[in-house]
RNA sequence: GGGCGCAUAGCUCAGUUGGGAGAGCGCCUGCCUUACAAGCAGGAUGUCAUAGGUUCAAGUCCUGUUGUGCCCACCA
């Protein structure tokens, strides 16, 4: 027999990594023969180092895949990096700034070939840390967003949906950051409540002494103002409407006009108007063919429109607005107020609203199939609450606009002649097609990140080519991912995924919560509270950090993170792996699989049965970490602590074997039994801890290379022995009963004590009869006397000094010193236990509802209960008339 | 402002068709028993936030309240 060596050493995962590689065991191959199952992984930015949620994100993955690998899927698990547009971007822009560079003076196409090095260093760094994990993906399929295939992927949807007239080009109000010089998506926006100034001026109404009073936290927007806005029906100012105010600070008169949009109630009543820097005044102005004076910069200062005030940045603009305005006696007061301010979610500076010529995706009717998918149910989430975060999102879906004033990303393959026509076409036309001019200059703006990931599902597998890959693996399994993607990527991937392969990208939705620090913080670099994963892999292994992001948590729900929680796991590990050196140094090389026959055996047995489909079901729905610790419990507890201590004495005493046929017979049948649930427990152990479990099942077993492709443990009802498994429960009871004793009598381990077991009836003497080799074991007995079923006799006759305990099936007698007073008010507790265990049945059994309504198995069990309880109660008491 | 979670043992959390409250860590006691002291055995600890309701039966379903977290959102 193989050996193991004396301690686990987690440094081995890295060898038995290559392994797998260079056999092959993660490529999926197109095979009419099985059944396909895929995830394509969420593929981490370029820019992104592997962090927690990675790790949390891709163990779930993996797990997932590696157990529909042993269930005999195809299975394919697709790995990839998304280039991060502005991530990157502002990622080398940092780079060259070092080098006294900027963008503009690399100009765009050196600029470009910087960042195509860049990510030829670095874009592979999250690729090799997720190896580490033991991944298992099909790293010959790996794609990148930008790889030709993938480029190609974007430009064809691109065209197809603009020759649908569901790509437009126009002019809108859009999210821009001052920052990164671009529009951003509605998405990319965070909105944080903040303390904030609300500002309180008034204007002078022309030709009249009135005045209208207004507010605003943005001052500086009063250079763009072409409006004063009331409600139609507001009696304050019925008579104002159509008249005109004066905005001082540009000398210009603007009209008071009557709009529904204002609501009377609030503030004033009056709103000033700027439809080109806000999207309700932008509305607004389209209303009533409002100017839209843009009066600010790419940059955030003030442009030509803000006379004055050219040049300004928009906050000093603002301060000085405002001692104008004073200085002019228009100034009122100023509140502070909380209100949510619009950040850029990677720089975190303050959007402008600003309007600018972009390219949009029409929504409406892409998002109706992606709608019908969830509430038709042919998409499911892991929870429903997630479903309703999709379903809400789909259903307020506004138009997307995709492009992006940057340089790194698909260009939009989008040229302008001369005359301004446009052209849209893969690769560079020599003319253009309305008016055949041939200067033709291509877009400046790329496309939105999540453009080329909305196609990621299908892409990846070639299309717009119809290859085999896209044949055999799309539609996928299930996608992984956390919340926050649901809106920026699940529902973009499932729109694309009907508009151009008619059915949605996968049929399940897992979406797991984040791993935050010990205090419940979320890890950011700011505070520094980062956890490493790689650190906890390099210490710990892998197996440890997998089996910790799972183990007991409702993956759906943020976690936090404990060292102690590490140490759990790594001592799991190394409880599994002194298991199996037990077992491996107590196996023949004779040792053959054969049926379980002794009752112990035939308990284990129906245990892992009974292991293996629940956590089967477990795997299948997803709930990984009960999952998880189904097994970690079954291992430790029922096959450790129990099994595992009761069959020694079958190991032990026959280990020479000299002592038998029988005894010989009886060590053999142990030996299969302990191999064979070992290997089932290792194999359900396998998705969740896949090294561990490969080196130990390579030194249980030699018919199989390895553990990842070794079948599924199928479970089999013929196996269920529920009278085998309620036989040890009592066993196991009255084992702890008397170690219980001996705890409490404070015996000395080195002290031998006897036992004598009165049962109660002939099955329970049969019972004990068979069982007290072990039970002696476990409970460190010299002698174990089993009485007859029958005999009345109350305690070993001429002893006063046994101490008395009375089970479900059998009275215990150990002959042990006593203190009479201490045993009755022992007794006497335990008499009273059973008083009111007797008298909670008795109450539910003389309720008349409960009799009527409850279904018969449950008032069954009830009786059958109050009849054993009785039983015990009268033994205690005869016990307590004998003291 | 709208929506969605969470509130269970000292701590962190499980508990998915409603049927006698669980784990890990921590704590107390005893053990280096030849697989494992990263271990073994034994033990203590809960008005399952709160007030109602539905039900024979509620940690589990419904409503209100309080505390707490997240997401969405154009109220000047």
């Amino acid at each position: 027999m193989k050996e193991l060596n004396r301690t686990y050493d987690p440094s081995r995962e890295e060898e038995i990594y290559s392994r797998w590689l260079s056999k092959g065991y993660f490529r999926a191959k197109v095979n009419p023969d099985k059944t396909p199952y895929a995830i394509m992984i969420p593929p981490p930015n370029i820019t992104d180092k592997l962090h927690v949620g990675h790790a949390l994100n891709n163990t779930i993955q993996d797990i997932i895949i590696r157990a529909k690998r042993m269930q005999g899927y195809e299975t394919l698990w697709l790995p990839g990096t998304d280039h991060a547009a502005i991530s990157t971007e502002v990622q080398v822009v940092k780079a060259i700034a070092k080098e006294g560079k900027t963008k503009e003076s690399m100009g765009r196409e050196a600029f470009l070939e910087r960042v195509w090095e860049w990510q030829k260093e670095y874009g592979g760094t999250i690729v090799n840390q997720l190896k580490k994990l033991g991944s298992s993906c099909d790293w010959d399929r790996e794609r990148f967003t930008m790889d030709p295939g993938l480029s190609d992927a974007v430009l064809e949807a691109f065209i197809r949906l603009y020759d649908e007239g569901k790509i437009y080009r126009g002019e809108r109000l859009i999210n821009w950051c001052v920052k990164c010089q671009t529009t951003i998506s509605d998405a990319e926006v965070e909105h944080e409540d903040g303390e904030g100034r609300l500002y309180h001026f008034k204007y002078n109404v022309v030709d009249s002494p009135d005045t209208i009073a207004f507010a605003t936290t943005r001052p500086e927007t009063m250079l763009g103002d072409t409006a004063i806005a009331v409600h139609p029906e507001d009696p304050r100012y019925t008579a104002l409407i159509g008249k005109s105010v004066f905005v001082p600070i540009v000398n210009r008169q603007i009209p008071i006009i009557a709009d529904t949009y204002v609501d009377p109630e609030y503030g004033t009543g009056a709103v000033k108007v700027t439809p080109a820097h806000d999207p309700n005044d932008f509305e607004i102005g389209e209303r009533h063919n409002l100017p839209r004076i843009n009066i600010m910069n790419d940059d955030g200062t003030i442009n030509q429109n803000g006379g004055p005030y050219q040049g300004l940045t928009r906050e000093a603009a603002r301060t000085r607005i405002i001692e104008e305005m004073n200085e002019k006696g228009l100034y009122i007061k100023t509140e502070t107020i909380t209100h949510a301010k619009g950040t850029h979610d990677r720089c975190n500076v303050i959007v402008e609203p600003l309007i600018k010529l972009q390219w949009f995706v029409r929504m409406e009717e892409l998002a109706k199939p992606a709608l019908e998918a969830y509430t038709s149910g042919k998409l499911k989430f892991n929870r429903e609450r997630f479903g309703k975060v999709y379903q809400h999102w789909l259903e307020i879906i506004r138009d997307w606009c995709i492009s992006r004033q940057i340089w790194w990303g698909h260009r939009i393959p989008a040229y302008y002649c001369t005359a301004g026509h446009v052209t849209i076409a893969k690769a560079p036309p020599t003319a253009c097609a309305t008016c055949g001019d041939t200067k033709l200059k291509q877009d400046e703006d790329t496309l939105d990140t999540w453009f080329s990931s909305a196609l990621w599902p299908f892409s990846t597998l070639g299309w717009p080519q119809k290859t085999p890959d896209l044949e055999y693996f799309y539609p996928t399994n299930v996608l992984v991912t956390a919340p926050e993607i649901i809106f920026f990527w699940v529902v973009r991937m499932v729109f694309m995924g009907y508009k151009f392969m008619g059915e949605a990208p996968f049929t399940d939705v897992v979406i797991h919560g984040i791993v935050r620090d010990d205090q419940g913080r979320k890890m950011s670099k700011s505070l520094g509270n980062g956890i490493d994963p790689l650190e906890i892999v390099e210490k710990y292994g892998a197996d440890v950090m997998r089996l910790t992001m799972v183990n007991g948590n409702a993956i759906e729900n943020d976690t936090r993170f404990y060292w102690e929680r590490v140490e759990f796991s790594r001592n799991f590990m190394n409880k599994l792996w002194n298991a199996s050196r037990f077992v491996l140094m107590n196996l023949d090389e004779e040792t053959a699989n054969e049926p379980p026959v002794a009752l112990e055996d035939r308990w284990i047995t129906s245990r892992i049965n009974a292991l293996t489909k629940e956590v089967t079901e477990k795997l299948d729905s997803h709930e990984l970490g009960l999952a998880a610790q189904k097994i970690v419990d079954f291992i430790w507890d029922e096959f450790c602590d129990w099994y595992v201590e009761i069959v020694k004495p079958r190991l032990y005493a026959n280990k020479n074997g000299d002592a038998g046929p029988e005894a010989l017979a009886s060590r053999r049948s142990a030996q299969a039994t302990l191999r064979t649930t070992l290997i089932t427990a290792l194999k359900l152990l396998h998705p969740i801890a896949p090294f561990i479990t490969e080196d130990i099942f390579l030194a249980l077993q030699s018919e199989e290379e390895t553990i990842m492709l070794s079948l599924w443990p199928a479970h089999d009802d013929t196996q269920a022995d529920p009278a085998a498994e309620k036989a040890i429960e009592t066993v196991k009871e009255a084992v702890r009963a008397i170690r219980n004793i001996r705890a409490e009598k404070q015996v000395p381990p080195a002290q031998k004590i006897s036992v004598i077991i009165q049962p109660s009836d002939p099955s329970a003497q049969e019972l004990y009869t068979g069982s007290k080799g072990f039970i002696g074991f476990l409970a460190n007995a010299s002698a174990v006397e089993v009485r007859v079923s029958n005999s009345d006799i109350a305690a070993p006759e001429g002893n006063k000094d046994v101490v008395s305990t009375v089970l479900s099936n059998a009275t215990l007698y150990i002959p042990l010193e006593i203190d009479t007073e201490k045993e009755k008010a022992r007794l006497t507790k335990e008499r009273q236990k059973l008083q009111q265990e007797l008298a909670r049945i008795e109450g539910k059994l003389s309720n008349q509802g409960f009799v009527g309504k409850a279904p018969a198995s449950l008032i069954a069990e009830e009786r059958e209960k109050q009849q054993m309880y009785a039983a015990m109660l009268e033994k205690v008491e005869a016990e307590l008339a004998a003291l």
